[in-house]
RNA sequence: GCGGGGGUUGCCGAGCUUGGUCAAAGGCGGUGGACUCAAGAUCCACUCCCGCAGGGGUUCAGGGGUUCAAAUCCCCUCCCCCGCACCA
């Protein structure tokens, strides 16, 4: 057994010992690769490996390649969750203690210090960095940070980058909505919402109604998401067992008397509207009143229905039966029920005659979609739920995309565009307001409230919708290069539909907003240019430690000077002054943002596409300079574990640092980076990763046995040529991945490929012990070494050791291919050989010959080679046969030649390339043989079988007897 | 609803950008064989259907089209996944 646990930790002492992953600024060319840093609530899994093992194979590639690389990592530890995690902590909250315990495995006497939430941020910062190292990331670890105020001096370039927003105009103050707990009073994201996070939050359209009460207007606000319907409401729905309010509404200095829902006054007290109630009184109270339309002035009355919902908007609905099923059938309802209209002094007759409205021509229905629809699914009244939902669903669907508006102003404008002019014109004279309702109930907040949509104001936003912005990001956006191309599509589409942004909240960690410290800049907002932090952070750091940095001091200027200005000597001079740092450290803090910007190629997993990745283009475009602007970007996918999703919560997680424990850090990068191409998806299968260790254990025996040879100077055979052939192969297929990031495509070739070629070469040589071969495979494992180092850095390490190679493979150079190496012939060859076999075999099988002796092979003559070439080249009947017939020896088989020249365009044989094949049977002569366990007899004389004529240029025929 | 991406042979998953060399890589699973006292590991062969001579047939969600030629290009239909924000 190899130990790979004792080599892995010798490399990676080493390689921190000597610092070579710590680069300085020299006269190469530079690679800069950052990747989103972690968020540390927890352990990373193997799912997020992928995401911090594609940058660290590429660093590794690149630096190999002779590039100065800079690969750096920092933690990110703002926003609320690890705060909500410490409370939870604290509440002794079981689930979250069964995470952090079980899942996680943190120790017992450190959980219970995680009710600080710094404790947590300490402990994950600690562990994860571990992770990282024993994983072998070539990271420079002088250079590391955490965000928040907990680490001032990022803290102090964030406000910078919020200073430099604000002056151009990118952050404004504005309202918002949002979901809201009423009692604790915050904001809710996604995480804080217990029951409903799917709910999205709709806009209903509130239609002012007038009632005439002692010539007072007072208003009934119909809530609808159909605002155009409003020119075919022929009566209201109250329901008359629900308790409604008559409430003064005060809002934009404006004042009125509002009747709704007792539910709807409370919720819409969130939205801007100051409320006082007036009264309160069931809903039949106003039954069989009269109300007037604000829009076509109709006078309409004001009927019962149970369906109402008065926790749904405003409690007041405004019916219109030709085109809404559920008013249909209660009118349809209310006509069969005389007795409730009496009840509320209706005459049933008025009821009776209620005429339905046709507004909306619809293809495939008559007058009264509605009506049609609600025949057609089987309706028998208001109880039918189910069916009358569906009913509704598939009018609003059909109306909205197909429908045709009949009524003027808006006549023949299709529906999808008239819902919305109506609305606004409503609403500009006055006529309708609007509210916030979720579209399902309930939702609960994780504190166990029933959450209200909140307009909240004095919000802070960067202005992602401001156009001039845009277009520098599509312009940036296009300049840079995507991996995989084909998330370029959803990045310009994230782009021209980001808006304003919240930018700031008022709990969590984080950087304070500079100008209005109550709030704090939220994750997402943090995390935008921390890139070029990284290249003056090694600087930052020494000075921390040497207690030289006042954070306080690093102004608005220092920052401006560092990534804005020009260099000038006199400026360094004044920000010594000011920030106490020497004007020299100053000088070489910008030198190396000038020299590692534009950062090459950002990556992350492609969750971050809508959100992070796209906000780090448009604060780069507004920040820096165009030269400044970043060059690249690559998004993975995400993993799965035996087939099912991971989560946390559920448990099914495999900790990357367990993994590692279990398997090797180099298996499990190899492991990762074979399995899945770009942003698809992989799949961890324990079974799997047990089989590529053994395989990896068979590279380290091969590679240490091949050491022991020698390369000799001696004339190679043509099998081992081969090899070298298909080594030149790998080379070139393994670089040309990595450059496009394909790991997987490069593991193919650096490994598998490799893997195989050496299998069948091995197979070729049984029973050879030559120099040639020797010296053949030694070249082999020079290479190979070197090709696997990026996947599989310890173990090359501990191999490069044994080859004798100079320093750490790490560093060493890159393999490319040998001119002198290629050799396509050979291959064909090769090819040829395997063919034959593959056929022979075939052949056997076939026609059951288990009991045959012997096998005749006859190469394609000369004149057959003549005419495959001219057909190449031709690649046409009649063209390729007048060039033959020229050569009056082809004339004299003019029909023979016919034949071939046909059999060859039929199988688009254009693809010439001529070898020796008589001269490749001969070598492989006693391989055939072996492998089929039949005597070759190449070319003979007699035609045995009359297979003879068969022979084609790359296809021999052959007779078995 | 809006936006992005997909449907490939038992499974996973390449290939499709630049139509032919695609019955379609690779892995897993399965079958047979070599090795072994045996198991494991390893290696070899086969793994859509048919075939007593290296061949033929039917496939790449479904339907239609372009072309000498389509998994690959175009159109339509069906189905699936992801995002929609103040949240990391």
């Amino acid at each position: 057994m190899i130990d790979f646990k004792a080599i892995e930790e010798k490399w990676q002492k080493k390689w921190l010992e000597e610092k070579i992953f710590e680069p300085k600024i020299d006269e190469r060319e530079k690679f800069y690769i950052t990747v989103a840093f972690p968020y540390l609530s927890g352990h990373l899994h193997v799912g997020h490996a992928r995401t911090y093992t594609i940058p660290d194979v590429i660093a590794r590639f690149k630096r190999m390649q002779g590039y100065n690389v800079l690969f750096p990592m920092a933690w990110h530890i703002t926003g609320s969750p690890i705060v909500g995690i410490a409370e939870r902590i604290k509440n002794r909250d079981s689930k979250t203690i069964w995470i952090y315990r079980d899942v996680y495995k943190v120790p017992e006497d450190i959980l219970w210090t995680f009710e600080d939430p710094k404790n947590i941020v300490k402990y994950f910062m600690k562990t994860a960095r571990e992770t990282f190292i024993k994983a072998g990331f070539s990271v420079d670890w002088s250079r590391e940070f955490h965000t928040t105020s907990l680490f001032p001096p990022f803290s102090k370039f964030i406000e910078w980058q919020f200073w430099t927003l604000k002056k151009k105009g990118l952050v404004v103050k504005g309202a918002h909505r949002v979901r809201w707990d009423p009692v604790v009073g915050t904001p809710l994201g996604d995480h804080d919402i217990m029951e409903g996070e799917d709910i999205p939050i709709l806009e209903y359209v509130l239609i002012k109604f007038i009632l005439m009460e002692n010539g007072e207007e007072i208003y009934l606000p119909a809530a609808t998401l159909r605002p155009e319907t409003v020119y075919g409401v022929t009566n209201m729905w109250l329901n008359p067992e629900a308790t409604y309010v008559k409430a003064k509404i005060r809002s934009k200095g404006k004042e009125e008397v509002w009747i709704i829902s007792r539910e709807a006054a409370y919720k819409l007290s969130f939205q801007d509207k100051e409320i006082e109630v007036i009264e309160e009184f069931k809903g039949e109270k106003l039954i069989g009143k009269w109300v007037k339309n604000p829009v076509t002035g109709d006078e309409i009355i004001i009927l019962p229905a149970e369906f109402v919902d008065p926790d749904n908007a405003t409690g007041v609905v405004m019916s219109v039966p030709a085109h809404a099923p559920f008013d249909h059938v209660a009118i349809e309802d209310l006509k069969k029920e005389t007795e409730v209209l009496l009840k509320y002094d209706i005459d049933p007759r008025i009821v009776g005659e209620i005429s339905y409205i046709s507004l909306i021509e619809l293809e495939g229905y008559g007058e009264f979609p509605a009506v049609e629809e609600v025949e057609k699914l089987g309706v028998k009244s208001q109880k039918d739920k189910e069916k009358l939902e569906q009913a509704t669903k598939n009018i609003y669907k059909a109306e909205f995309h197909k429908g045709i508006f009949k009524i003027e102003p808006y006549k023949g404008k299709p529906v999808q565009e008239v819902k919305d002019l109506i609305a606004k014109d409503m609403k500009d004279r006055g006529k309708a307001d609007m509210m916030y309702e979720f579209a399902e109930k309930p939702v609960i907040s994780r504190f166990g409230n029933q959450a209200v949509v909140k307009i909240i104001h004095d919000q802070w936003f960067i202005d992602y919708g401001n156009p001039e912005w845009k277009e520098k990001a599509r312009e940036a956006l296009a300049r840079m290069k995507i991996y995989p191309e084909s998330r370029r599509a959803q990045f310009e589409a994230v782009i021209d539909w980001l808006d304003k942004k919240a930018c700031a909240r008022k709990i969590g960690l984080g950087t304070p907003l500079p100008w209005d410290k109550e709030w704090v800049i939220e994750s997402l907002s943090d995390s935008t240019i921390y890139m070029a932090y990284y290249t003056i952070s090694r600087h930052m750091n020494r000075l921390r430690e040497e207690g030289k940095l006042d954070s306080e001091k690093l102004t608005r200027e220092f920052f401006d000077y560092l990534f804005l200005e020009e260099f000038s000597e006199k400026r360094e001079k004044e920000l010594e002054e000011k920030t106490g740092i020497p004007a020299e450290t100053i000088h070489e803090m910008k030198e190396e943002f000038e020299y590692w910007y534009p950062l090459d190629w950002r990556c992350s997993a492609k969750d971050l596409i809508p959100n992070h990745l796209t906000f780090f283009i448009f604060n780069h475009v507004a920040i820096f300079r165009k030269e400044h602007w970043p060059k690249g970007i690559a998004v993975n996918g995400f993993g799965t574990l035996e087939g099912t999703k991971m989560s946390k919560s559920k448990g099914n997680v495999l900790n990357f640092i367990d993994a590692i424990e279990e398997n090797g850090a180099d298996v499990v990068r190899l492991y990762i980076m074979s399995l899945a191409e770009h942003d698809s998806d992989f799949d961890w299968r324990r079974k799997e990763v047990g089989k590529l260790k053994k395989q990896l254990e068979r590279f380290y025996e091969l590679i240490s046995e091949f050491a022991q040879y020698e390369e000799k100077d001696v004339e190679l055979m043509d099998i081992d040529k081969w090899l070298l052939h298909r080594l030149n192969r790998a080379i070139e297929g393994a670089t040309k991945a990595l450059e496009e990031f394909r790991t997987r495509t490069a593991v193919q070739w650096a490994f598998y490929s490799i893997l195989n070629d050496l299998r069948w070469y091995m197979r070729r040589t049984e029973g050879r012990d030559d120099e040639a071969k020797r010296t053949t495979l030694r070249k082999l494992a020079e290479i190979w070494v070197r090709l696997m180092a990026p996947f599989t850095p310890h173990t090359c390490e501990e191999l490069w050791e044994k080859l004798g190679g100079e320093g750490f493979v790490s560093l060493a150079k890159w393999p490319e291919p040998d001119p002198e190496w290629w050799n396509e012939s050979i291959e064909l060859e090769e090819d040829y050989i395997k063919n034959l076999i593959e056929d022979i075999k075939e052949i056997i099988s076939v026609a059951r010959l288990e009991n045959a002796r012997r096998a005749y092979i006859y190469t394609a003559k000369e004149w057959k080679w003549k005419v495959a070439q001219v057909v190449a080249e031709k690649r046409d009947f009649k063209a390729s046969m007048s060039e033959v017939m020229k050569d009056p020896e082809m004339r004299k088989r003019g029909k023979e030649v016919s034949k071939l020249i046909q059999k060859l365009i039929k199988d688009r044989a254009f693809d010439f390339k001529r070898i020796d094949e008589e001269k490749a049977l001969k070598q492989a002569k006693d391989f055939i043989e072996s492998e089929i366990g039949l005597e070759i007899i190449i070319n003979p004389d007699e035609d045995k079988g009359g297979k003879k004529r068969q022979a084609m240029p790359m296809k021999p025929a052959v007779y078995i007897e």
